[in-house]
DNA sequence: TCAGTTCATATGCAATTGCATCAAATTTGA
DNA sequence: TCAAATTTGATGCAATTGCATATGAACTGA
């Protein structure tokens, strides 16, 4: 096994804590304004990205990373709202596609109004020309399976 | 109100995504491993890294990043398992002490191997040199109150 | 074609978290 | 010096998450 160097450490470190910090400061903004919380504003996100505004929840679920059973309850709360909606998928009766309704849009657009002031303040004014670009290439490093590997080009 | 810029808020989305991700793989090896989770780890560390191995949950609050009232359980679950113990609080009977028991250094110990190969292989591996250095430098402008303000340097 | 397997989603129950509030001890300030 | 405010820690209760498993639908292969 193999000792990770203390840069690397503080870089892990710094990720979770970082992270933590500044998405407590959105939520609580998004919290203050009355808004739910920051898992709702990405689900309605993915959905309105989508030309037809239909996902289906294993999608969804690979998308925001949230455990199957996390995502069905919290569609659960999302529909009693109703901010989507569970339609059946053609052709398959086990699936299903979830649809964002005209207040779920509504919703996204207000939310986005402070999200987006939040980010640039708690992200944005923190960072000087460039670096932003800069943080989001090394941690892009950190995520998926980019261990090639075995079969890297083979034919 | 400002927009954010697109880096912006692709940096921010990244910050949430690979922490989530890289937490996961690391908190799923410890889980496989029979350990508890990260957060005990971190209580566990703050206090060996005190030279009489004790600090109030005050303070270990803000280092951790934990709600008050979830390190007051947190506290009670180790505390049941014998890791750490409560001791008054000399001179305030509102406050205490936290304080590891030799169980709680040896936990921690063993942690680390697990732990720190974990780091190694989600973090270190996945950053060629002085990246790590570089994003940890990044990472810090995120936090904290970096906005002195009034009183920059008065005297 | 049908028994066995896999897939998509839901759900009961326990553990954890969040919120509001409490109780006790200390500090403040008139 | 004492009432009010603040600080520290705990706790009841509701909401959320995690885990195991259920249910029903669709594949798979002899």
């Amino acid at each position: 096994m193999q000792e990770p160097s203390e840069s690397v450490v503080k870089a892990w470190a710094r990720l979770i804590r970082a992270g933590r910090e500044v998405a407590a400061s959105i939520e609580n903004g998004l919290k203050e304004a009355g808004f739910p919380p920051l898992s709702w504003y990405d689900v309605l996100l993915e959905l309105r990205r989508e030309k037809d505004g239909r996902v289906t929840p294993r999608e969804l679920e690979t998308r925001i990373l949230f455990e199957q059973y996390n995502l069905s309850r919290l569609l659960d709360r999302m529909e009693t709202e109703g901010l989507v909606r569970r339609v059946p998928y053609p052709g398959d009766k086990r699936r299903q596609l979830i649809e964002i309704t005209p207040e779920g849009r509504a919703l996204q657009q207000r939310m986005w109004k402070s999200y987006g002031a939040a980010i640039e303040r708690f992200v944005g004014a923190k960072l000087a020309d460039g670096e932003a670009e800069q943080l989001g290439t090394l941690l892009s490093k950190l995520m998926e399976t980019q261990d090639v590997g075995n079969c890297g080009g083979c034919s």
